[in-house]
DNA sequence: TGCAAGTCTGCACCGAGTATACACAGGGGT
DNA sequence: ACCCCTGTGTATACTCGGTGCAGACTTGCA
């Protein structure tokens, strides 16, 4: 029984990647807002019925990716190790992740990559739903924060800071690729910016401001 | 000439009050998704063209004044007295505005904003278009800091940080009033979370995370 | 073989937003 | 007085995203 239910839970599995594969190589090719969801069910192969079956709007054929992530930096938080603080582990997190190339900080430089981040933040219905995602991130990381022992307070402000710290982190390394620098030469300004950042979350604005 | 182009304008303008005032009343009673622009249109007797005429979605039937409020901060920053430091002139403004009950802090506690503020956090569509305003908040208040004299990159970084603590300060507050607390009940918390908040912008997180 | 549950589909429908073509008013120049 | 021009509102019909419904088909299971 459970290889039965394992064979039609991964051909479910197959449909529902043909289905994102399909839209996401059309919206890249011809822009989010010139492609219909049906021709999206068509090119994939299933009624428009099926597809909204799967993904409940449009945006999500798109963002799907970006609900498995949302509680990643309150995952590392809760798997630093022991004595770490929780900040210091999101910068080691960060810098490790500029180093892999990681999509989500913007620094690769595949032109699928500066593609698909390029889709999200120039289509305003996908960014607006993106942010949605971003807020349960926050909150996540905010839990992360009190698990630690902070303050509910500091944690709801110190979790919302982080995130939108890595956000503009991440765009600011996009606009640079899509300037055409490459990822490499992008590589050691990135590392300084993360650092930047993280002794502004650690030590604050200060006089400076 | 002056003055049939005043009352002109005056008219459209009183058309336009109408309009969002009928529609925000719909909204309040019946919830956002529940009201159709087409009924809006009727109960405020304009053709359902003209009412996107005027406001080019739903949505800013609801967020247009948003839309003004948009570059407050940057505003408060620019016009701060000779020496002060941004981030003090932004605290003062704060708590200015939590004195007075702005409604943008959430702290003011009548049921009708109370009831406008709920009606935006509790609809998604509209959540999600706020967003918009707030990303264009966060681009005037980094050219403000830059103007003040900052780094292009602690300007975004701090501009972020800044926008987002006074969103979630406000969203902490209304949460309160919703659960039935009076807004000066809730001031003097009120005012020491907001300290709180600015005194993490201004000396960091630091040991505590 | 036949039953039951889950899945897929076609169809009709709703609401948001747009294109087009038109009505109507007032103002300005001849 | 005439016409035109511009700005504003209107009716109609359309596209597109998303949902409800009822039937058909697959698949697992007795």
């Amino acid at each position: 029984m459970n290889q039965q239910m394992g064979l039609r839970e991964r051909k479910k599995e197959r449909t529902r990647e043909t289905i994102a594969e399909t839209a996401i190589r059309l919206f890249l090719d011809k822009g989010f807002d010139r492609v219909s969801v049906t021709e999206v069910a068509e090119r994939a192969e299933v009624s428009r019925r099926t597809l909204f079956a799967y993904f409940p709007t449009k945006e999500d054929l798109v963002l799907h990716r970006f609900a498995d992530h949302e509680s990643e930096a309150a995952r590392i938080v809760r798997a630093r190790p022991e004595g770490q603080p929780p900040l210091d582990a999101l910068r080691q997190a960060l810098l490790t992740a500029l180093a892999e190339r990681d999509p989500n900080t913007g620094l690769n430089d595949s032109p699928e990559t500066i593609a698909f981040f390029g889709l999200i933040t120039s289509t305003e219905s996908l960014a607006a739903r993106l942010t949605r995602y971003v807020a349960r991130g926050i909150d996540a990381l905010a839990d992360a924060f009190r698990e630690a022992g902070a303050d509910p307070l500091d944690a709801r402000l110190l979790a919302a800071q982080v995130i939108m710290v890595e956000r503009e982190l991440a765009e600011i390394n996009h606009a640079h690729l899509v300037d055409g620098q490459s990822a490499d030469d992008r590589y050691p300004e990135a590392v300084r910016a993360a650092g930047r950042a993280y002794d502004l979350l650690r030590d604050g604005a200060g006089s400076l401001a």
